[in-house]
DNA sequence: TAATAAATCAAACGTTTGTTTGATTTTACT
DNA sequence: AGTAAAATCAAACAAACGTTTGATTTATTA
């Protein structure tokens, strides 16, 4: 049984630092002296904390991996929702999720763009985020498939893609967005309220008639 | 009336390389004495033909930038194509640009992910180039309503979003979406055309339920 | 062919990198 | 209060970094 590592507050600290460099500047472009100069520590805290500069986002990719789970599994096992109903839970909480940890998911999509296997062990993190909520998705549609309710000849794997790539490349570009829309007299808080509303009425829209057979209202 | 640089044949073959380095290990994770080893040449070369390692990364948006211009302007203009024939054709455009220039794309989805604007000359190149392809579908969805087969509610900037945003999950996830679909049997080249007849079908389909009136068949 | 310019090279430059050291302070426990 | 452990620090470390130098070779031109 392999217990999860637990981090004291100066470690969550450091933790927490580094994920808002790394987010801003990239794994190699962040140094460790940055870090320790944003968490107000000594640079050799940071070796002896978490052993070395890759140790520490490994543990980031832990402690935000631990954070990330479940939650998944209370929608799909819920019996009083409908399948379509399940389906727009799970874009919601998607959108939830990649906007309300944004630094931590622009490391995540640089890892992914990092094809070399430098780093396994997030490799691995990667992979396992991505197939539970690949098969999150999946359940929910058999399930619509298996009611009648959704059709038949549905890409899981594309759909999935289009949910996941479409908040990402919403969060990369929203300053662009901002200005294609003259939205750059709101606060970023405001703005982010008008982009969740957006792109939950647009994802939806879109999987209402991509696996039902009813037209978009 | 600004031109644009030339560059000899050396200079092109060190682009080369550091664009496959860059994409592979990013910007700040590849060092010029790499990019010299691989291009067989000596370290100082770089900065004899640049000036220094940022400059290359600039050459390098400026050579490819100049390749994706025009292209969207032969599609818009022909008066022979339909709204939706277009909308299509634009599609498959995107999906052969992206996965056609997966290293440069990927370069270019990295410096997305850098907020701060460490190098305003390639954000502006990044920003110019979205410009062009959300001009280039707003001009033809715009046509799309005038004509009547368009329906008027639909969100050009995310559906942008949802095309490239799509592609660009799907290149960087391409491992796992070959795991997951079984087709780690295919070579790269079988599998990419998988991937981009899959692709096709997915975002027409998606694009035909959002902008026009017709149901999916 | 002689003179000039361009290209190439090994070597060195001064920084910055991640990490370690060893002394010192703070904390925890009996 | 006294001792052991944990935490913190300035300093030093070797390695890697981007860049420059100055000599040497190759190419061009007259």
């Amino acid at each position: 049984m392999i217990r999860a590592m637990e981090y004291n507050a100066k470690q969550l600290q450091i933790i927490e630092v580094a994920e808002r460099l790394f987010a801003g500047k990239g794994f190699s472009g962040t140094s460790i002296r940055d870090i320790a100069h944003e968490a107000d520590i000594n640079v050799s805290m940071i070796s002896y904390y978490f052993g070395s500069k890759e140790k520490l986002i490994e543990a980031l990719f832990e402690v935000r991996s631990v954070e990330s789970a479940a939650r998944l599994e209370t929608i799909i096992s819920n019996e009083d929702l409908s399948p379509l109903q399940k389906v727009y839970i799970l874009i919601d909480s998607a959108i939830e999720k990649l906007m309300g940890n944004q630094c931590f998911h622009n490391i995540m999509l640089r890892e992914q763009l990092s094809g070399d296997d430098r780093t396994p062990v997030i490799s691995d993190r990667i992979f396992q985020l991505k197939y539970k909520n690949w098969k999150g998705l999946e359940s929910i549609i058999h399930e619509g498939q298996q009611k009648g309710h959704f059709r038949e000849n549905v890409d899981i794997s594309l759909l999935s893609a289009t949910l996941y790539g479409t908040i990402n490349q919403v969060i990369t570009t929203q300053s662009f967005f901002r200005k294609i829309n003259n939205l750059e007299h709101l606060s970023q808080a405001e703005f982010e309220k008008v982009l969740k509303r957006k792109l939950s009425i647009h994802l939806k829209s879109i999987f209402k008639a991509t696996v039902t057979y009813e037209t978009i209202e």
